[in-house]
DNA sequence: TCGATTGGTTATTGGATGATTACTTAGCAC
DNA sequence: GTGCTAAGTAATCATCCAATAACCAATCGA
């Protein structure tokens, strides 16, 4: 908001905190969804941002921290959507809406990857009782504001945890390959599978000083 | 199946090497379960085994491959139960007889978590193929051997995901404290649920040497 | 224009971690 | 018993990683 504040990563220029903030966010919400929390490294989140490894731990004080942040900011992008989908006027079911509202999230790299690594680490003793918060916290909007009944509610969730897991497989990479596959995607993905396919294979970062 | 082979972990004594080689791979599917492939430390599975770091690195070559045969296992096992239950003769109908199988599998600690851990793995160059080849083989099974046709399998697999999910994150943890909780699982374990009540709160290893 | 504040960096470290090497000992055949 | 093979362990290492410390330079208000 201010005069002359640097919006892209451009070299030697400054950013805002807040800025700078939120494009290293965005940068560890795509690094995290690829490897998972303990596969990441503070140092390739850092070379996704463009900024050094430090400078990352100082922003959100250690990578437990930064990854919370990440699945916050994550469920609160996914929540708005959602309520977009909800006050939409229109002719398709609510449910179809909404559906629809979580596939775009797709597009968004690494947010729903994200999400889902912090869904299997319910054991952690920090991230666990976030994660469970989160997803509960997505129940109880279907549940409350959707209007849906507990049924529909756990059968769209678990369509979602499906979408999940396909992305996370890469399975689009096998749908040129495999007949299955294609048969598969099709079934999961009604609508909107182009946008799957179209996210194409442009790793983050190549994984140096990665773990093993 | 020899004279005198030690089958527990009974200190002191020796195990045949394919005996030894169970055991560890036993233990290490409870630990990946828990922490993932990333966040599990070959010490770590060492110590759930009641072996030494190095034989574990040893009977397997690297972490990378104990992992895979992990995988590898777990989806014999699957695939083993799926079998039985399509086999079976009873009076209900095969979808529930295959649906409980699976449940059925989640008593058999860290089983399906480390399925669901390779799963978010898809950008991996080694994890990610098996991980592939591992799910289209289920999907495949359901639409030749049980008889599905692609959208019934797609339902029972995003329900399967569901059930990995709600494990992943412990959901179970919340059940006496949140009636939300208890709706959901109620609806995503309209059987068996009990079985998930069950399965208390053991860490398998407290977790020295792990990772950050 | 200058001093303070904010937005960064380079250098470094302590503690893990996967893997290797070299060594020990249990159990079987005879 | 005795010697051979298979089943392990202890010691060690190179590497990596998150975090800390110390320092530097844009930008802005006055």
């Amino acid at each position: 908001m201010s005069s002359m504040t640097n919006e892209s990563g451009a070299k030697g220029t400054r950013m805002r905190a807040e800025d700078r903030r939120e494009h290293i966010l965005k940068a560890a919400t795509e690094v995290f969804g690829d490897y998972g929390y303990f596969g990441t490294t503070t140092a390739v989140v850092a070379r996704a941002a463009g900024v050094s490894q430090p400078y990352v731990v100082r922003v959100f004080g250690t990578k437990e921290k930064l990854f919370l942040e990440v699945l916050q900011r994550a469920l609160d992008l996914l929540m708005r959507e959602f309520r977009a989908a909800l006050a939409e006027e229109s002719d398709v079911p609510l449910a179809d809406r909404i559906g629809l509202a979580y596939v775009g999230l797709a597009s968004n790299r690494g947010l729903l990857l994200s999400l889902m690594h912090g869904f299997v680490l319910g054991r952690d003793p920090e991230i666990g009782p976030e994660a469970r918060r989160g997803f509960m916290c997505v129940y109880r909007f279907l549940r409350t504001e959707a209007g849906f009944d507990a049924d529909e509610s756990e059968r769209f969730l678990a369509g979602g945890m499906m979408i999940n897991t396909m992305i996370g497989l890469r399975m689009t990479d096998d749908f040129d390959r495999d007949a299955d596959v294609r048969e598969l995607l099709r079934a999961a993905f009604p609508q909107k599978l182009d946008v799957l396919l179209a996210l194409a294979e442009p790793p983050i970062a190549e994984r140096n000083g990665a773990r093993s």
